[in-house]
DNA sequence: CGGCAACTGTAGTATTTTCTACATATCAGT
DNA sequence: ACTGATATGTAGAAAATACTACAGTTGCCG
């Protein structure tokens, strides 16, 4: 319902990371050979269902994304949080820390990161209410 | 392919959680209303797949996963971040961070687990080959 | 204009997923 | 052995997904 399929997703990733493409552009990116009418029909779902918008330049249409990339992991995240961790996202993330394999620099920036969150959090906690 | 649908899915990360149960057990903690047969379906589908097992008690069969969840959780861990990370784990985790509420505990006690995780590392490169 | 190349439009099909209905089998208790 | 509750077996069908083939349209360039 409002999850992807694996070949409208894969649709939504190439259009999220270039901003309007007509479909023989999204057929050249795409991960394995795909007939050009097939794309177009995966298009068209997108299109019924309200995921993309298209405009006609010269002949030809070009789609751009009309759902959002960041609801569209959300919904992702959430989803895999339910199935593998009860629903916690913290859950997720920690189970992610320790079974992907990070390199010293990527953990380095991943503790620094929570850091710079915990310190936002702290501000908003201080000056979140008006004073 | 390698990835579950969505009933495949819920009926999994229930097995996950229960060592054993018989249909109507799982229709029980399904998440939403679903007819017997219907799971039995589903049941019967991932059994020719191979992702679960089945033994005879009394006259039930009883189902248990046979396709384990910390694969199936990888597998889905990189598809996510192969459609929004380009593929890189360090930076799905990142974007979970930035994007998902934490708590302030929660985001302590992930700040604890990449300590930890890079000691891991620190003591595998010292004591990893065999003295 | 004539013709090629690029795109679109549409119809039809195979496969997968999901659900429903109903018939059959088994055990426990009386 | 009869009955009710609990399970299984199976046939069928609706809907979503994914693909193929081919005809029609548009714009450009010689």
């Amino acid at each position: 319902m409002s999850s992807f399929t694996t070949g409208e997703l894969e649709v939504m990733k190439i259009l999220w990371e270039h901003r309007e493409l007509k479909p023989s552009q999204i057929q050249a990116k795409y991960s394995r050979r795909i007939k050009n009418a097939a794309l177009r029909f995966q298009l068209k779902i997108l299109l019924e269902k309200g995921h993309v918008a298209r405009r006609r330049i010269g002949r030809a249409y070009y789609y751009k994304a009309l759902t959002a990339r960041q609801g569209a992991f959300k919904r992702m995240a959430r989803r895999m949080a339910r199935v593998y961790c009860q629903g916690s996202a913290a859950g997720l993330i920690a189970e992610l820390i320790k079974t992907e394999k990070l390199t010293p620099d990527e953990i380095q920036q991943l503790r620094q990161l929570a850091e710079a969150k915990s310190s936002e959090k702290t501000l908003k906690k201080k000056g979140g209410k008006k004073t």
